[in-house]
DNA sequence: CGAATGCGTTAATCTGGATCAATAAAGCAG
DNA sequence: CTGCTTTATTGATCCAGATTAACGCATTCG
C-alpha cells in the first residue's frame, strides 16, 4: 500500500520534537544547557519550584545538581541501586522498567520534561525500577536527604512534594483501572491522550508529537504485544482518528479518541 | 483516657477472623474500642506513629479522631468528595473502587489494619476513589492539614509520611507489573501471598485467614472475572496448594504458590 | 559496499480467559 | 422458620488478543 506515499513523507526537524510553534522558547533556550537555574527554567511552573517564592527557589537551586546530558539508552539508575536522589526531567524522555521473576522486562512508566523520577526508591532505600533515557536527554538531580531537609524548612515545598507523590499515586491507580478493565483499543487511546495532555503541559503541541518510545515499550507498558499496538495504530488511522508515520503521530480527531474510552 | 469509661466494651468475637493463636492480644484488646490511644495501639509499629518518640506520639494522638465503627458496606468517603483526611484502618477492612466512564466499578485496593487510606485525594483535593468497609470496622481519621502541619514540626513524622506514600507508589507499580504481564493463576497466587504477608504483619496467621472480600471484588481488582477466580481457587485446591471454604482460606503449600509466580 | 541488527507491519492460527447459562449454597430480613 | 437476594461453583461456547511467521526498511558497522 505504501508504494505511492513517497512524496508525502513528513519531515520533522529538531530531533523529532515538534514545538507548539516554531519560534517557541523551547528551541531558543537550548534545553540541554546545564547552566540554567530553577528560577529561569521554563519548567518551573510544573516542576518542584512551583508555589515557591524567589528566595525559596534560590534555596532549592542550591541543592539541585544539573548533570551532564544522557545519551540514548543510558541508565539513570538500575533496579536495586541504593536510593540517593530523585530526578526531574529537563529535556528528552526516560522509561522505567522492572525485571520480574522470569527475566522478561516490563516497562512501568514513561517520564517527560517536568516530571519527577525515582520516587519508587524512597520507601525501601533502593530503586525498585531501572530507568534509562529514550533519547538524548538532560536531568536535574535532587539529593533526597537534602530535599527532605529543605522541605522541613519550607512548608510550601513540603506541601508540594506531598502533592507530587500523591499525584503519582492517583496516576498509578488510574493505570490500575486501565489495565484491569480496558480493551486493547481503549488502552491505546487513553495512552495517546495521556501523552497529548503531558506534551501540551510543557508547551508542545497536543495534537502532533513524537513518540520517544518503541512500539514494544508501549506494548509492555499497556500489557499488550507489539503486533496489537501496530494493528491498533493502523486501525485508528483507517478510521481517520490519527495519522502515524513511524514515531510521528498526529491526533486528527481527539474527541473520537475520547469517545473510545467513554463508550466502554 | 480512662479505660472504657462506661464499661461498654463493644464486644467483638473474631467475626470470621482467625487469630494467629486463640489467646492473642488481638482478641483481648478489643479492636473496636475507640478509647485506645496511639501509644498503646497494637498497630503503632506499622502505622503512622512508627519511629516517633513518646512525646511525638502524644502530639499525633491529639489530632487523630477515632470515629464510630463502620458497619459493613458503609462508605468512608465517595469519589469526588472533598479531600479532608487520611484514615488508618484500626480493625476490619475496606475496599476502594473507581467508577469509570461506562459505569462499571473497578476495585482499586483493599485496606487491612494498620494501612493508610485516602492518599489518592491529596493531589487534587478530591478523593479519586470511593471507599467502603467490607465488614464491621473501625478507623482513625487524621485531618490532613493538621498532619501536614505536625509533619512540619516533627521531621521524623515528615520522613515517615514520605515513606508511607512512597510505599504506596512502589506497591502500585508492582500491581502494574502483575496486571500487565501475569496470567490469571499468577495474579491469583500473588494476591494470596500479598494478603498472607499483610495479615502476618498484624500478628494474624500467614497461612490461614479470612477473605473479607467477595470473589467478584478479587476478580475486579485483578482484572479477571468471578468465574476465573472461582476456577483457579478450585484448581489450586486440587493441586493441594490451598484449601478454601467459602471465605476461609488456608495456604497449604506456600512455596508452591511462590513457585507459580517465579516460573512465569 | 554488504551483512547484521533492530524496529515495524501484516497475515494466519491458536488459546486463555470472557461470556453465557444453569444451579447451589449462604446470608439475611421479616 | 420461609422466602429473597447475594455470592459461589461448574460447564459449554466464543472471541480478543497472543503467538508464530515472513518481510520491509533504516541504521550501523566491519
Amino acid at each position: 500500500m505504501s508504494s505511492s506515499d513517497t512524496g508525502k513523507i513528513l519531515k520533522f526537524p529538531h530531533e523529532g520534537r515538534i514545538p507548539a510553534n516554531p519560534d517557541s522558547v523551547v528551541v531558543k533556550m537550548c534545553p540541554h544547557n546545564a547552566s540554567v537555574s530553577c528560577s529561569n527554567c521554563r519548567l518551573n511552573e510544573l516542576c518542584l519550584p512551583i508555589a515557591l517564592n524567589k528566595n525559596e527557589i534560590h534555596q532549592l537551586d542550591e541543592i539541585v545538581e544539573r548533570n551532564r546530558p544522557y545519551k540514548k539508552g543510558e541508565h539513570l539508575y538500575r533496579q536495586n541501586d541504593e536510593f540517593k536522589s530523585v530526578y526531574a526531567v529537563r529535556s528528552g524522555s526516560f522509561k522505567s522498567y522492572m525485571v520480574s521473576g522470569n527475566g522478561a522486562g516490563r516497562v512501568t512508566g514513561f517520564y517527560l520534561p517536568g516530571e519527577i523520577i525515582g520516587m519508587d526508591g524512597i520507601a525501601s532505600k533502593h530503586y525498585a525500577n531501572s530507568t534509562q533515557s529514550m533519547e538524548h536527554s538532560s536531568i536535574c538531580e535532587i539529593p533526597f536527604t537534602q530535599l527532605e531537609k529543605l522541605s522541613h524548612e519550607l512548608p510550601s515545598l513540603q506541601h508540594h512534594f506531598f502533592a507530587i507523590m500523591a499525584n503519582e499515586i492517583a496516576k498509578d491507580q488510574q493505570v490500575h483501572t486501565i489495565l484491569s478493565s480496558y480493551t486493547a483499543e481503549e488502552r491505546t487511546a487513553s495512552f495517546l491522550l495521556s501523552l497529548s495532555a503531558r506534551y501540551s503541559k510543557v508547551g508542545l503541541s497536543a495534537l502532533r508529537f513524537h513518540l520517544p518510545m518503541t512500539r514494544g515499550d508501549i506494548a509492555e507498558y499497556l500489557g499488550l504485544t507489539v503486533e496489537t499496538i501496530s494493528r491498533i495504530f493502523t486501525s485508528l488511522q483507517k478510521k481517520g482518528f490519527i495519522e502515524v508515520n513511524n514515531r510521528e503521530i498526529e491526533l486528527l480527531n481527539i474527541e473520537a479518541l475520547r469517545g473510545i474510552i467513554g463508550s466502554s
